[in-house]
DNA sequence: CCTTGAAGCTATAGTTGCTAGAGACATTAG
DNA sequence: CTAATGTCTCTAGCAACTATAGCTTCAAGG
């Protein structure tokens, strides 16, 4: 059995996310020692570490949530998960678009700029108007399509 | 004269989000009108136009406070507002890194579920299994250097 | 056995960048 | 003039934590 410390350390997760996780549910409510204090099993460090190794992937803590619902009765049909699997593919696919256009927005800016004044700094310029832009580089929820 | 409607309307930008803004001192105080409503000039417009702008580049509303009042005496040098654009652009390289390994690593998952049960399901296995996967894709908090 | 320090407990508030709602006042179109 | 918008302030909420305060429990050393 592991205290919270311990399990936060094998999981690489911080002690205060632990707790966070079980005060919203998507950990079980922990086993307590005589002094209350949170003990753990192999089974929560399993868990703990999906929800972790989903995170780092860029998932939500709902599609983890979803995803360990799933993956708790293994009998059903894997396609819900490949969907949410899908929909992380392609969300970050479209962030990965905007960062390329902001990067090469942003590299323009950079390398433009003679470093002078204020006044004639082509950071500021380009700043101020977008129509200096190379690309569109739109703001993701300026194009929602309902 | 422009009402904060109006004024949205022409920046791109919500009403509250304005009045946010406005909050946090980023807008100065609007001027009022006889009934207590906020009046803009043209300089708000540029102003808002320009906070607009760094926003879709991904700055941060500190960076573009300090970039703001950068631009507010343009007999300075622009090493700062450089400096500021630069460090923005290695966010945005290290985030695009990020995400490129992300998406390699999804598309690997996505592709190699056969789509049976979950029991079997390569989606679910991954996640529970760091070592399953290619690449590194860190977490970025995960590797600070204090 | 006692003490000290680290680790744990709860509960609350703060972070970033907004967004949504309630309830009241202002403006404008017909 | 009335009805429909628009605007006002204030408060609370979102994600996903992080930090703080003030307490209790635990493990190790003397
Ligand atoms: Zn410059
Ligand atoms: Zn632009
Ligand atoms: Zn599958
Ligand atoms: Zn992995």
């Amino acid at each position: 059995m592991l205290t919270i410390g311990k399990l936060g350390a094998k999981a690489g997760v911080k002690v205060p996310t632990i707790r966070y996780y079980e005060q919203i549910g998507l950990l079980p409510e922990a086993e307590r020692s005589a002094g209350n204090q949170r003990l753990y099993g192999s089974k929560a460090l399993e868990r703990l570490a999906f929800i972790r190794h989903a995170r780092d992937l860029g998932f939500t803590l709902e599609a983890i949530r979803d995803l360990l619902s799933l993956s708790d009765n293994p009998d059903q049909s894997c396609a819900a998960a490949d969907a949410i699997a899908k929909a992380q593919l392609l969300e970050v696919e479209n962030r990965l678009a905007r960062l390329t256009a902001l990067k090469a927005e942003l590299e323009r800016m950079v390398v433009q700029c003679a470093g002078g004044r204020i006044a004639d700094c082509r950071v500021i310029e380009v700043l101020g108007d977008h129509s200096l832009c190379a690309t569109d580089h739109l703001h993701p929820e300026t194009e929602e399509t309902p």
